[in-house]
DNA sequence: TAAGATTGAGCCTTCAATCTTT
DNA sequence: AAAGATTGAAGGCTCAATCTTA
């Protein structure tokens, strides 16, 4: 603990009113709306073209940049923000459909290492085809370079506070 | 990959690259991650404070709004960006805790008008004073009034293209 | 025929309990 | 006891079929 960790809440900084702004809570409606029409819009895309959901597609990227060495499934769930019961069943039903497979974990009887299989890779990239043309559509075709920029970083600042 | 798959697209069909730039996917998946991570912080709020769901707060402030004349399922649907059935289930729900009645709908035997209770008033208000706080936790604490007017533009030109 | 709305069946998510290993 | 992971049961979402009225 340092003195510039100390943080000196005079009383003018103590925040009497709870309540957002209009800006705030336009902003917050409009990251809703943007949300459930772009995530639609990109989830019925990959159907059209008889795709799995989007959720595969974050757990066998994960799993193709890693390699051979696998991950564990506690690894997933971090990087995908899914709670252990959810990536657990996710991951019985890549397994299923032999998109991935799973190895007794080495030096951890409790675990599992999860591992990409060959078809897991084509798959993935046949995903990609039309994942990436959908993301191109509903952000590349709407944004510029810098909005897109400016965007993320915004994004950013709603999940990693920095103060 | 079958032969059927293969489109004979000429030349002058193809306007340019359906290949987002870094900065595109970076905007997309910066959208996803700030959704998963602030709508999972509102929710929980809701249901530590032993409140229903957020989707029932957006039937519930549509339907005071517009008082006792209530609405049809089918404006609530448009409204709320849900599909036909998932509205029916959802509108049933909320009337089997009391919230919501429907009443026979004059001029059209096809459909029900929905109309807010008494209860679910209280609810709603209740409801908001959870909800109205956490918004302003996951965005009013880390957004200026500028920035966040800019989120509001530029998640509007995600779903609005004007071009 | 189309519009408004509901529903049975199947799949996915969630909760809570459980199991194994550390 | 805690960490990693799974699972039965309950509830929510989706698909497709259905029903009634316009």
């Amino acid at each position: 603990m340092v003195a510039s960790d100390l943080k000196v809440n005079a009383i003018a900084c103590i925040p009497k009113t709870m309540k957002p702004t209009d800006a705030t809570i336009k902003a917050w409606t409009s990251l809703l709306r943007a949300h459930s029409v772009t995530f639609s819009f990109v989830e019925a895309a990959l159907k059209d073209q008889k795709q799995p959901p989007l959720a595969w597609y974050d757990v066998l990227l994960e799993l193709e940049r890693v390699g051979e060495k696998g991950m564990r499934p506690f690894e997933l769930q971090n990087e995908l923000l899914l709670p252990q019961y959810g990536t657990s069943r996710l991951l019985g039903r890549l397994e299923k459909a032999g998109y991935i497979k799973s190895h007794a974990c080495e030096g951890d009887g409790r675990g599992q290492t999860m591992v990409i299989t060959p078809l897991g890779r084509q798959v993935r990239k046949q995903m990609w085809a039309v994942y990436s043309k959908a993301i191109e559509q509903v952000v590349g075709r709407n944004l510029d370079q810098a909005e897109a920029k400016t965007l993320s970083m915004l994004h950013s600042k709603l999940i990693s506070p920095n103060e």
